[in-house]
Order: C-alpha cells, then sequence, then structure tokens
DNA sequence: ACTAAATATATAGTTTTCCATATATATGTA
DNA sequence: TACATATATATGGAAAACTATATATTTAGT
C-alpha cells in the first residue's frame, strides 16, 4: 500500500520535517543526535518529528547500537522519490538549508565517521 | 522574491488545496464556482484555500465579470512547477484526484465554456 | 435585484512544544 | 560476572499555538 500524496505532503509541511528530509536525502542516513546538531533544534523536537516522518512513509529507521539512523523509504512511490529529488537539486543551496549541511560537518565526534 | 519551500509545502499540506492545485493544473484555470462543483465543498471554504493558495504564491486570480480564476502562477521557480508537474502524472489518474476531474466534467452550465 | 466570490466571527479541532521520564544499549569497575 | 553509571533515543502529559469549519454577512459585477 503506497503512501498517499495527502499525508506526503502533510508529512512535509512543517519546516523542520522539509529540512530533515532534505539532509537526509543528501547524506543518505543521519542518526538523531546528527540532525539535532545539523538543524538546531531539542532532542525529542526531532525525535516526534523523524517518528511523523516514518510514520507517514516517508522515512526509515535501522538501530546501530546506541543510535538510530533514517533514511529514505526505498518504498516510496516515484513521483515522490522525484518530488524529494527536484526539491533538493532546487533549494539546498539556498539558505537555511545550505547551513543545516554546513552545522553538520562542523560537528565534532559524529558517531560511524571513517576518521582520516 | 521566489516562494519560499516552507511555504510551498505548508500550502500543499491540505488535501482540498492539494486537490484544487492539481486540478488547476490540469485544467490551467479554474473559477470558483468550478471547483465549488468539482470538490464538492461549500463556497467560503474553496475561497479561503484559494485565498491560501494564492497567498503562498501558488495561485494567480484574475477576475472576469462575475467570476474569478485561478491559474497556477507564472513566477513560480522551475523546481515548485516541476514537483506539481510530477505529483500530477504520479497521481491524477487515482481517487480522489482522478473523481474531481470527473465531477467537473458532469458540471452544466460552466461558465465561460465553448459550447457545441 | 440577482449572482459569484470574499470576508468576519465564533468555535472546534489539530499540531507543536516543553519538560520530565522511560527504555535500551554500552561502558567501567569490583 | 554483577552492578552502577552514562549515553542516545523515545514517549507521556499538559500548555500553547496554530488551522480549519460553519454560518452569517458583505462586496462587486451584471
Amino acid at each position: 500500500m503506497d503512501i498517499q500524496a495527502d499525508d506526503f505532503y502533510s508529512a512535509l509541511s512543517h519546516p523542520m520535517r522539509l529540512r530533515a528530509t532534505l539532509l537526509i536525502k543528501q547524506m543518505d542516513e543521519l542518526c538523531v543526535c546528527e540532525l539535532t546538531h545539523a538543524l538546531d533544534l531539542a532532542q525529542p523536537v526531532i525525535s516526534r518529528h523523524l517518528a511523523q516522518l516514518k510514520e507517514a512513509g516517508i522515512l526509515l529507521a535501522r538501530k546501530q547500537g546506541l543510535w538510530v539512523y533514517y533514511r529514505l523509504s526505498d518504498a516510496l512511490p516515484n513521483w515522490a522519490l522525484d518530488v524529494i529529488q527536484t526539491t533538493t537539486i532546487g533549494i539546498a543551496s539556498t539558505p537555511p538549508y545550505q547551513d543545516d549541511l554546513q552545522a553538520l560537518h562542523t560537528m565534532s565526534d559524529r558517531p560511524n565517521q571513517v576518521c582520516c
């Protein structure tokens, strides 16, 4: 059962959820603490929004040790993937999306980062 | 000043606004009474949502006689047009979007229709 | 006067946030 | 091994902010 367009658009209708989705699209996979750092929001706020994106069928979660990694669902229909892709290309280099990526890269001690 | 992605996605986050936008995309231009008929909702509800879409920069209004015609804004950035186009192609032939178009065509006395 | 559309106001409903707390996993030490 | 502690994430409950709806009314064009 595919995601409904309604649910897809409601899920992306919150600024934080749009920012998180675009960032995840660009990085393939991010854990909650990376998103908390990049988006500079309280951890429970992040968790709640990620739960909504997962509930809507946009993201999948994978637990590894203490961390939970979120990525785009591979069950998304093509039109939805295409919409996310087009939006990313269209706006990723403008604020605030640009700054989110920047902030992610200034994070020290990112889990699972292959170092040097 | 381009539409903000935030505003774009919030504007499309209501089922009725998504339905109206896709229908307008397919028909190029529709007046309030046509949308009222096609979507089967009260006129003030339609007007309010159209005002939001216009406010967000997604639609433009043109008054002709008693009727107000809404169409996609020609100031939309390409990514936004592309998103609307992709979504339309992806879901226009599924309910409820399919039925909306159907309902529009069963409307008698559509204004401005070139007859026979 | 009649029609199409917009708006005002009140109300109801939903979403988001905040803080505190719970759960799960990992680590350190005896 | 057992136990205490630390860390990442999720969740419960209350308050605040926001969004949508219904009905009545108004504006504008013919």
